[in-house]
DNA sequence: GCGACAG
DNA sequence: ATCTTGTCGC
């Protein structure tokens, strides 16, 4: 898994922070975005990394977005090149996420990344860099608040209330905390590229009829572990001729 | 300077 | 992210 083609993948911290400058500036942070039922297929990304090793497999799962059934799966095994740095973790993880993407027959409508969009110090989260990267309308659903501030949202389904970034003077939404499952814990959307926060939190609720991640996360985190797991099992048990 | 901080 | 068992509930 190597850097996208067109564009220099950073060594150091300091030219990731420059780079994602250069991401935001490119993003469209403006549109409304597809709504839900203008979209046919819907992505989910995500990777896995093996503890032994640098070993990682990223993977994409299309769903079907009026059935939410999987209709086409990819998966990329590759080697991690860049540490996990709160802020920076794109560059950890996009490579074997595009190259997943690549392979699929067709490309999605949407992506939903498993982490933050809008939402983040320079504006320029996963799913953000993805959606320039791509050209693909992107957002966000992360599992915890990272640096930002919110107050409970109500206790049904549906129920929300604004994530702030408390480091601006005026402080600034950035995303909201929503409620998938009635006393549940919320997930954190936030906005990509080519999709505003509104159609975000309307496409996360459609894609968590039953469970607190969307159908998408689930699909591609079981995918990218189960890939993994299939590695490393080889590993201990080699199949066949091949060795080494 | 230190801590907190998506995955 | 990953290491980790059983347990409670829909």
């Amino acid at each position: 898994m190597g850097a996208p083609a067109d564009r220099p993948w950073p060594g150091t911290e300091a030219e990731a922070v420059a780079e994602q400058e250069r991401i935001r500036r490119a993003a469209d942070l403006a549109s409304p975005g597809p709504a839900p039922g203008e979209v046919d297929r819907i992505a989910g990304v995500d990777v896995a990394y093996d503890p032994g090793s640098d070993l990682t497999v990223a993977a994409a799962v299309v769903l079907d977005a009026a059935t939410l059934e999987v209709v086409e799966e990819a998966v990329h095994t590759g080697r991690s090149r860049f540490p996990y740095v709160p802020g920076l973790l794109a560059f950890r993880e996009l490579p074997g996420v595009l190259a997943a993407l690549e392979k699929l027959s067709a490309p999605p409508g949407l992506v939903v990344c498993d982490g933050y969009g809008y939402a983040h110090p320079r504006r320029a989260g996963l799913a953000v860099h993805l959606g320039v990267l791509t050209g693909l309308p992107c957002f966000g659903v992360a599992k915890s608040p990272f640096a930002f501030s919110h107050t409970e949202p109500g206790p049904r389904r549906g129920d929300s209330s604004p994530l702030l970034d408390g480091r601006r003077d005026p402080p600034e939404v950035v995303g909201r905390a929503l409620r998938t499952r009635s006393g549940v814990k919320p997930v954190f959307v936030s906005a990509g590229h080519g999709i505003g926060l509104e159609h975000a939190c309307a496409h996360t609720l459609r894609l968590t009829p039953r469970h607190r991640l969307p159908e998408t996360t689930r699909g591609a985190d079981g995918l990218s572990r189960r890939v993994l797991a299939e590695i490393a099992r080889d590993r201990r048990e080699p199949r066949g001729a091949a060795r080494g």
